[in-house]
DNA sequence: CGAATAATCAACGTTTTGTCCATTTATGTT
DNA sequence: AACATAAATGGACAAAACGTTGATTATTCG
């Protein structure tokens, strides 16, 4: 996304930047972190950030999409012909590998916001394997949907907060399973109204 | 928790701070509130804030308990023989009673970790309401309530900024579903490991 | 190489912060 | 009603961070 078009110099501050700020971020929340502080770690001068970033929210929010955009690339990578669980034991592998950047953007300590971004765009895909495109529409199962985006990102903070000691496939195994046992509760209600 | 043994004086200070706080939380981010612009509005000294309160995070953190006290004096109020539902129901009831501070404080622009708290004082309630107290412990579940808890604060999040459309109790029957259907998947399957 | 672009540096006024202390005002008590 | 106590105010302070400026230096890309 930030990197195609820049000059050598343009990526090396921003490179910088980001894992100054990740260093000051895994020691004290972003409200407690100046731009003067981040700049000094970095060895930038603070009128370069300004070049790059409105401020310290504004460098988040980036590094936040950047990750949003390497887990989608990291989907788009996996063959169309593979099982939920198996899809989903990629992303917890995917998630393990980056536990450094991941402990910090999903966990506890996270944005939230963020996060449900995150488990829509898995989440979505997953569904789509699993019932091959329609059977179950966002429409009838709205809160069952919310439900079960926002279960699932607590369940990965858990994971990550545990220092991810379950496997990748225990976990995968798990939410698929929650997933699954939800789906079939929704089609065996009658639909709430 | 806060007004106790306060002099007249000090809640006067206190109420109008958080009065000026939420309704300048309302229009934007914390980080952009200065505690300057939270006293002028309140028309209060700069140096009786620091008298109270360390800064805006430690304003909020204190509303947030605030509330918490609430919602738990609100539940031992309930009457103990009293169905899962009902109980839920009662929750939302209160929810929508204080919908100002709850749109702030617990849909989505909130602090999640905030949020969690909420959730697992009232869950933990309702399990054992549901359960009568064993049948189902923490330990041999904790993804299933971790995922639970969160997935409540998911659909909390969704009632309150869709404007609560939905009727208290027809959330809380959606709620309490969800839970038994859980519960039940987590019995019928032979324990992961 | 040379034009273009990025980063640096120093400086600037501005705002916010956090902490003084002396003074005024309100409170709860006797 | 008067008093001692406690709280809020106002002014002032240095320190820090902010955000922007324009001139200068360094690097990159074609």
């Amino acid at each position: 996304m930030s990197s195609g078009k820049d000059d050598r110099r343009v990526k090396y501050t921003k490179m910088v930047l980001k894992e100054s700020f990740i260093k000051l971020l895994e020691k004290k929340d972003i409200s407690q972190i100046s731009i003067k502080e981040i700049c000094e770690d970095a060895d930038i001068n603070r009128t370069t950030f300004y070049a790059h970033y409105s401020d310290q929210y504004d460098l988040l929010r980036k590094i936040e999409n950047e990750l949003l955009d390497n887990i989608g690339a990291h989907l788009d990578q996996i063959d169309g012909n593979i099982n939920a669980v198996a899809l989903a034991e990629k992303i917890f592998d995917y998630l393990k590998e980056n536990a450094e950047l991941c402990k910090l953007l999903l966990s506890e300590r996270g944005d939230f916001t963020f996060q449900k971004r995150v488990m829509v765009l898995v989440y979505d895909k997953i569904i789509a394997e699993i019932t091959g495109g329609n059977t179950i529409t966002k429409e009838d199962a709205e809160y069952v949907y919310a439900f079960t985006i926002t279960g699932c990102v607590g369940i990965v903070q858990k994971w990550l907060d545990e220092d991810m000691k379950k496997s990748p496939s225990y976990m995968a195994e798990m939410v698929i399973s929650l997933t699954l046992g939800l789906i079939s509760l929704l089609k065996s209600t009658r639909p709430l109204r």
